[in-house]
Order: structure tokens, then C-alpha cells, then sequence
DNA sequence: AGCACGCCGACT
DNA sequence: GTCGGCGTGCTC
């Protein structure tokens, strides 16, 4: 709390919400700090980076004596009244504190360097050229009908009142929708930002982007920049130098002064959520942001979320479908195989033999073919026929991965790793076994029932070394690959012109989750690898994409077939309704984490004792322990809080969450606790 | 979250 | 005799 005084300022400071010191503090300024200056302030022993704030409401009992501001890093501009609304939106929806979020979402770098440094740099960037002398401006190709009726509607100040949602499958273009959209801000004078889910995407836009756009500044940001080039695209697009901003989604919460247009590519991925820390949507932030800021915000997708989709249904955003491909190319055709019909015993060794066949009509074709398999390593546990042992995690309620190649057993959770024991380590029986198969096993499959096949792999361990994914990517287009085997991220979009054939190996395992959202991840999963064959307009009616599933009649995959994304959305917007969940229902997740699992959930049970649940119009579920119940030697427990008001879930959290701070000391072994407001997973 | 203070076990 | 374990408390 704080108020307005001479020589007085707040400032929000980096503190954990859950301590008693929270919101603002005051401290004495000898110059009068504009809002958004960056600061150090002394706190307790320590000198802690800090950002200027107005002041808040009044505070009945100031403390009696306020200490200096440290320094004040003038040599930074302010952060600006837009950007400190967003961050004072997503502290109070995501419930986190303000300084903590504020400088979380600032370039690491920042904190550590003094204004003469600052300074330097700030300098260095001014003087450098606005980007070498420009290009030729490229021939812009036609539009498709749906592309310039998409661009008329953008074009018109009603058209871009709502939020819109491009309705466009892979292939139509949207793109090109993002390009021209993207033209029309610059050409205002103002910046605009482009999201996209994941940093492996970023290099390909950006490409498309730096050619469209000779002479424009275009910067990226994301968490695999070096803190230098962090700091130096950060501060350019602050300095309101770079024209275009592309990110993934640290990036919703870049500075821009001149902000005139967001971009949410892939707006149902779920990486746009943050799973650690202040667990913001970086989709629905950038909603909040371009709607406070009064700009356009363009959010594409060949399969919306449920979230967004229901909001076209309410009319609160508008949609504009592309349900043609460019060039009019055909959406492969689904061909289910129902694994039940294989002969028993060869299901989990081999793929079904009219697969394999029609893989060897590409390979004979000098076509490619698309494997996904969404299981790293070679076999998810070992087994000991002899005793039972199986391949566990000291440390985490999960087993570890059999790795072929470099004989480990690998927990993929946190990490621990051994070489493999030549006997079982219970009983010395030598004869353990693999169970399962993942992207290893496979490709050492294919490799032996296509001798003459060229058969890659690509998943997280093959592209760990920097660049080895455009490397591999660069080979797969070169056509040194026949069949390409890998896990989802081959299912992001990227742009394979010689796939005519893709197959889910295993889609299933999600439609036997618990978690509600599991068949829209599952369509939104298929039907963008459906997306990868045959972007090749010629190619596009040959193309074909192959489920192996034990539940062929599941009706996501009738749906799937018919490439039909609305009558799938429709159907499960009815199960959610029926079901009350989201989105017609707002959920938050409290997570306790503990020494032991009793520790967990008796906080959790104490915490649910503070709610009158009846009177604030919040439903409180039982604790239950997450999928992965002991990460890392911490028992995990969590609790869901669900109510059709969204106010009534923020107001009942944020009477809520500061008392739980006095729960800390009646159960030993608690170690934190932390909310997950619209989780993705529950 | 840091970083202190503070009170009980095995080491040079 | 100290070094150090982590419990509890404070930070404008």
C-alpha cells in the first residue's frame, strides 16, 4: 500500500506474492521517478531490481521511515502506460505479484547491467543503420478468394472492432493473410506482432516475413536468443525501432510504443500457455492487450480451440474462414486402421501390413512418408519376465525410457539417468525386456522391413544440438529421406513438399486420458499432420493420412475423416456444456507440492476449509494427485475450484490466495504451493 | 524468494 | 570445542 508523497515513490518489487510483503513499496526519491522507470531498491539485506509504479490507494499506517531508492536506471526510456496495464492485468488475473511478473516478463539481461552500461548500449543501437539499404519490393502473389474477402473484412474499422479468428486449414494461406495484415500496420507507422507457438517455427516466418518486408527491422524473441541478442531485440522493439516482432509467447509481453496489429498463429496450441511460474495464456493476453489498446488481433488456426470458437458462437469474435487449400489441392484421404483386426500378437511389433504397403508405393514412388509416433527413445520401460521389476524412477512416480542408442534408462520427467543394467537389478535375471516401442524401436523397424528405404528420425534427442533441426529439416527436403519417423513436433508446421503419406502410429493414448481436452488435442493433432501431405497441389490428391487406432469408431475420427472441424466442435462444445467445463465453466487449479503426498493434500483440505464455497459461488473438487504424482522426490497434489462466473472465481481467489500464507506452519514437509488459473491439463 | 538468526548432531 | 543441518521470520 502507498500514497502519494514528495519525494515518495512506489515501486513493484520482485517478492513472491504468498510472503506478507506484497504490492507496492515505498521508498524515498530525492528526483521524482516517472511510472515504468526501472530501479534497485534496497530490501532487507539485499538490492533488488524494481519498476516505478503509480501509486495505489492510500495506506492507512505508512511505515515510519521510507529507505532511499538505490539507483534508477534512467538511461532506460519508462516502460510505457500500455505495457504497465497489461502487467498489472496479468498480476491480478493470474495472481501473481506485480513486481514478480513485471520483471519476469523484462529481458533477463536487464537487472544486470548499471546505466552507464545501459546507456552504452542504448547508444550503440541508435546509431546503428535502420537496416541496409532496401531490397526491391517482392511481387506479391494473387490472392485466393477466401485470402482478399479474409483481407476486405480486415480492411474496414468494424471488421476489426472483434477479434478475428482466421478459420483456415493448412494450406489456404493464412499466411499470406498475416503478411498483408502486417503491411497495412507498417504502412500506419506501427508495429506488429507476430506469436507463434513455438520457437522451432520461428525461422521459416521469419523468412517469409524479412523477404516480404527489405528494409523494415524485424527482430525474434524467444527463450533460445543468447541473453545479449534477448536484450538487444527487446530494447528495439521498446525503442520502438523494430517495425515487426515475432515470438513465441514471452514475447505478448514485449514493449512496443507504436503497437498496431497482433498476430496469434496456431492459436489452439497449447504452447501458448506458460507451465511454470505465472502461468499466463499468451493467446488470451494478446487478446486482452490488443483489445486495450484498440488495435486488430488476428488469431489462426486449422482447428480453433473450443475457447475461441465458442466465442465466435456467442459473437464476440469474428470469423473468417479459408477452407481451400492455395492451388485447390485436396485434403489427404483418412484411411483408419483398426488394430484390432491384426493378428494377435503382431500389433506391437510391426506397423499393419496395408501401411507398410502403401509406404512402399511411395518409397517406389520417390515419395515420402511421414511417421508420427509421439514416444522418444526406444521402449517406455523395461520389464523383468523372471520377478516383475520394472524400469521406475527412484525420484518420480513414472518409469524410465529404454534409449537404445546410448543404453540408458532415462527418466523424461526429471531427468535421472543410468546406463542400463545388464540384469535385472531385483533378481539377476538377465532376460529383461522391452516393453512398448517408441520413435527408436520404430525406425529400427522400418529400417528391417525396408531394407531399401532411407528411414530418419527426428525428435527431441536427434535436434538437440543447435541447428540440427533446419539441418535435418534441409536434408528431409533435399529428398535424402524416404521415411521419416518422429514424434509431434514434425506435426508443426512445417512445409514438406514431397510427404504424400503421414500415419499416426499410436494415436490413441489420448483418448483414454482422464483429461477432458484430450480429443481436442488429439483432432487439433491429427488433422494438422493430415496438413502435412501433400502441400503440394499436384501431389495433394494421391496424398493420403493413415490412423492405426483400437477405436475406429470413436467419432473423432468420423469427424477426421471428413476433414470436418466444425461438426467435431460442435460435438464436444455440447459434451462441455452438458459436463460444465470450459468454456462454459472457469476453472483454477491449486497445486501443493510436499514432502510427502498427506502434507499436500492436508493443506490443500485446510485451504478448501477457508471457502464458503455455497455463498461465493465457486464448486470445490477433492484434492487428487497430478498424472505425474512425484516429480523429482516431491509429492504433488492439486485441487480444482470451478464456477460458471469467471468474476466469482477471480473474486473468491483473490480473497483466498493471501490467507493461505497462514496455512504454511500446520503441515510439515510443505514445501510451495502455487495457482494455475485455466489450466490446460487438470 | 533470499537471507538472516537460532538451536541441535558429528567432525578437524 | 566448531561447522552446518534446515526450521522460522522479516523484508517499504
Amino acid at each position: 500500500m502507498t500514497a502519494s508523497w514528495p519525494g515518495r515513490v512506489a515501486v513493484a518489487v520482485e517478492t513472491p506474492r504468498h510472503t506478507s510483503v506484497s504490492g507496492l513499496l515505498d521508498y524515498a526519491s530525492e528526483q521524482p521517478l516517472a511510472p515504468g522507470t526501472l530501479v534497485r531498491v534496497p530490501l532487507g539485506k539485499r538490492d533488488v531490481p524494481g519498476l516505478v509504479w503509480e501509486p495505489g490507494p492510500e495506506a492507512e499506517a505508512a511505515p515510519p521511515v521510507l529507505r532511499p531508492v538505490t539507483v534508477a536506471l534512467t538511461a532506460l526510456p519508462p516502460m510505457g502506460a500500455d505495457w504497465r496495464a497489461l502487467v498489472a492485468f496479468a498480476a491480478a488475473y493470474y495472481q501473481r505479484g506485480l513486481g514478480e511478473l513485471a520483471l519476469a516478463v523484462l529481458p533477463p539481461e536487464l537487472r544486470k547491467l548499471d546505466d552507464t552500461q545501459l546507456a552504452r548500449r542504448l547508444k550503440k543501437l541508435a546509431g546503428a543503420p535502420p537496416a541496409a539499404a532496401a531490397a526491391p519490393p517482392p511481387a506479391l502473389p494473387e490472392l485466393s478468394e477466401e485470402q482478399a474477402a479474409a483481407l476486405a473484412v480486415l480492411g474496414t474499422p468494424e471488421g476489426r472492432a472483434k477479434p478475428v479468428l482466421l478459420h483456415g486449414v493448412t494450406g489456404s494461406g493464412k499466411t499470406e493473410v498475416y503478411l498483408r495484415a502486417a503491411a497495412d500496420a507498417l504502412a500506419r507507422g506501427e508495429q506488429a506482432l507476430v506469436l507463434v507457438p513455438e520457437i522451432n517455427l520461428t525461422p521459416q516466418l521469419e523468412a517469409r516475413f524479412a523477404e516480404r518486408f527489405p528494409g523494415r527491422v524485424l527482430v525474434s524473441l524467444h527463450s533460445a536468443l543468447t541473453p545479449a541478442q534477448r536484450l538487444r531485440h527487446w530494447l528495439q522493439a521498446h525503442l520502438g525501432q523494430a517495425d515487426l516482432v515475432l515470438g513465441t509467447r514471452l514475447a505478448v509481453f514485449a514493449s512496443l510504443p507504436r503497437l498496431g496489429l497482433i498476430v496469434v498463429d496456431e492459436e489452439h496450441d497449447p504452447s501458448f500457455k506458460q507451465q511454470e511460474g505465472a502461468r499466463y495464456s499468451a493467446r488470451d493476453l494478446a487478446v486482452w492487450r490488443a483489445h486495450h489498446a484498440g488495435v486488430p488481433v488476428l488469431l489462426g488456426s486449422a482447428t480453433p480451440s473450443l475457447e475461441s470458437w465458442q466465442r465466435v458462437q456467442e459473437g464476440r469474435y469474428r470469423r473468417l474462414p479459408m477452407l481451400q487449400r492455395i492451388g485447390g489441392g485436396a485434403m489427404p484421404r483418412v484411411r483408419l486402421v483398426d488394430m484390432n483386426l491384426l493378428p494377435r500378437g503382431t500389433q506391437e511389433r510391426v506397423l499393419a501390413p496395408q501401411l507398410l504397403e502403401a509406404i512402399e508405393k511411395r518409397i517406389a514412388a520417390g515419395e515420402q512418408s511421414l511417421l508420427l509416433l509421439n514416444r522418444r527413445g526406444y521402449a517406455p520401460v523395461l520389464h523383468c519376465g523372471a520377478c516383475a521389476w520394472k524400469s521406475g524412477c527412484p525420484h518420480c512416480s513414472a518409469w524410465r525410457v529404454f534409449h537404445k542408442l546410448d543404453r540408458t534408462l532415462k527418466c523424461h520427467h526429471c531427468g535421472y539417468s543410468e546406463r542400463v543394467p545388464r540384469a535385472c537389478p531385483e533378481c539377476g535375471n538377465l532376460d529383461i525386456a522391452p516393453i512398448g516401442r517408441g520413435t527408436e524401436k520404430l525406425q529400427e523397424q522400418l529400417a528391417a522391413l525396408l531394407p531399401q528405404a532411407r528411414v530418419a528420425r527426428l525428435d527431441a534427442d536427434t535436434t538437440r544440438a543447435a541447428g540440427s533441426l533446419q539441418q535435418q529439416l534441409a536434408e528431409v527436403h533435399a529428398g535424402e529421406v524416404d521415411v521419416l519417423v518422429g514424434t509431434q513436433m514434425l506435426a508443426k508446421g512445417h512445409d514438406f513438399r514431397r510427404v504424400t503419406l503421414v500415419a499416426a502410429i499410436n494415436a490413441d493414448g489420448a483418448l483414454f486420458s482422464s483429461d477432458f481436452r484430450a480429443p481436442e488435442r488429439l483432432f487439433a493433432l491429427l488433422m494438422q499432420a493430415a496438413g502435412r501431405a501433400g502441400r503440394d497441389a499436384e501431389q495433394a490428391a494421391r496424398s493420403e493420412m493413415w490412423v492405426q487406432t483400437w477405436s475406429p469408431t470413436h467419432p473423432l475420427f468420423a469427424a477426421l475423416r471428413k476433414h470436418d472441424y466444425d461438426s467435431f466442435a460442435a460435438a464436444q462444445l455440447e459434451e462441455r456444456q452438458a459436463a460444465g467445463l470450459p468454456p462454459f465453466a472457469h476453472l483454477a487449479l491449486l497445486r501443493a507440492e510436499a514432502r510427502t503426498a498427506e502434507a499436500a493434500t492436508g493443506f490443500l483440505h485446510d485451504a478448501a476449509a477457508l471457502i464458503d464455497a455455497a455463498t461465493a459461488g465457486v464448486t470445490i473438487y477433492p484434492p487428487v494427485p497430478p498424472f505425474v504424482a512425484k516429480l523429482a522426490d516431491v509429492e504433488r497434489m492439486q485441487m480444482l475450484l470451478e464456477s460458471p462466473s469467471r468474476a466469482a472465481l477471480q473474486r473468491t481467489l483473490a480473497g483466498w490466495l493471501p490467507q493461505l500464507n497462514g496455512l504454511r506452519g500446520a503441515h510439515k514437509g510443505l514445501l510451495r504451493w502455487a495457482v494455475d488459473i485455466d489450466p490446460l491439463a487438470i
